[in-house]
DNA sequence: AGGGGCATGTAAGCTGTTACATGATTTT
DNA sequence: AAAATCATGTAACAGCTTACATGCCCCT
């Protein structure tokens, strides 16, 4: 999954490991985390199958590299969204299912904790939304990026709809 | 993950493997798949960490094998329980981030196809909830259930936020 | 006699996590 | 001078997927 999300965003622009983390995190991060040590990897293989080439940044002492995307890359990449769609794993769920094995107290302190969650969540989010909203304004081809926007639109009611799930939840437990 | 849920499933009763996977499937199936591939060798690491005791079914033909929970596998399942969730990753939602790259008539495919096979997922669900109503009315206990019933209830909004989401995406597209 | 379901497993390969390791530059 | 950030990477281990392998039982 790395892989493409790497391809996807090189499309962009070439980057450098570095600043591929950082746009993940501040991008698809609510929902995609990862980290340098499957990163590089990730990269490496990219480059090992001639997906992408790297060029080491002259004139900076900080050894970086810098990640080009190649014609074979993006095909890869316009391939994978092609694939049909399989369902993934939340563990969330996983967890809710079977909570019936704690305790009142500690499945209510659970609940609350997973409602406090979602609720900073929704909030970040939503923050997050309107820098981009924010950002679109000022560009001439906004529709350029309307599935980024969607998939934080989403995330919004993704977050409306676990809350107004755990409330219920909490709610009918009370009665 | 697959560990945690065999032992939760183990609570209820001693299983074989074969009847773990059909559990899994017909319950947390549409947010959980899994493989023999995987389910095996799980079954034999709770083996070696003692969670689990292993006794094979005499008197039968197919050399069956049960599973039995044991003690340090009730605490384990447990502390899993009580810690804090993180979130999961969701390629339904990455790919759909990167939709900007295809063309319009792959977009609207794709779309489409995503939209199909959520209103197929919705009605499945849908069934399994009739079901699980009609059996949870049977017992004695219904409140031990409640909430693998929640889970299913999430599963249907989860899909009809999808839906209306996915509806909202496609009618705006058109404007 | 053949197909489908029951039943258990192995092997290769891939991807990911966590922890560790190093060192430069920038900020406080 | 210390701490944070920039920048790249390795190593051990864990876990999952897919494909393969085996054989029984039951039904038609």
């Amino acid at each position: 999954m790395l892989e493409h999300i790497l391809l996807g965003l090189l499309r962009e622009q070439p980057m450098t490991g570095y600043e591929l983390k950082k746009t993940i995190d501040s991008t698809v991060g609510f929902f995609y985390r990862t980290s340098f040590g499957s990163l590089y990897p990730a990269l490496r293989r990219l480059e090992e199958k001639e997906y992408v080439i790297v060029e080491e940044v002259k004139g900076d002492s900080k050894n970086k590299k810098m990640y080009t995307l190649q014609k074979d890359g993006e095909v890869a990449f316009v391939e994978w969204l092609k694939q049909p769609l399989k369902s993934s794993k939340n563990e969330h769920l996983l967890r809710i299912f079977f909570l019936d094995y704690l305790d009142e107290e500690k499945q209510n302190f659970l609940l609350k904790e997973y409602q406090n969650k979602l609720k900073s969540e929704r909030h970040k989010l939503k923050e997050v939304e309107k820098i981009v909203i924010g950002e679109l304004e000022g560009i001439t081809n906004p529709q350029d990026f309307y599935y980024r926007l969607s998939v934080l639109q989403y995330g919004v009611r993704h977050f409306e709809m676990e809350l107004d799930w755990l409330e219920d939840i909490i709610r009918r437990k009370d009665v």
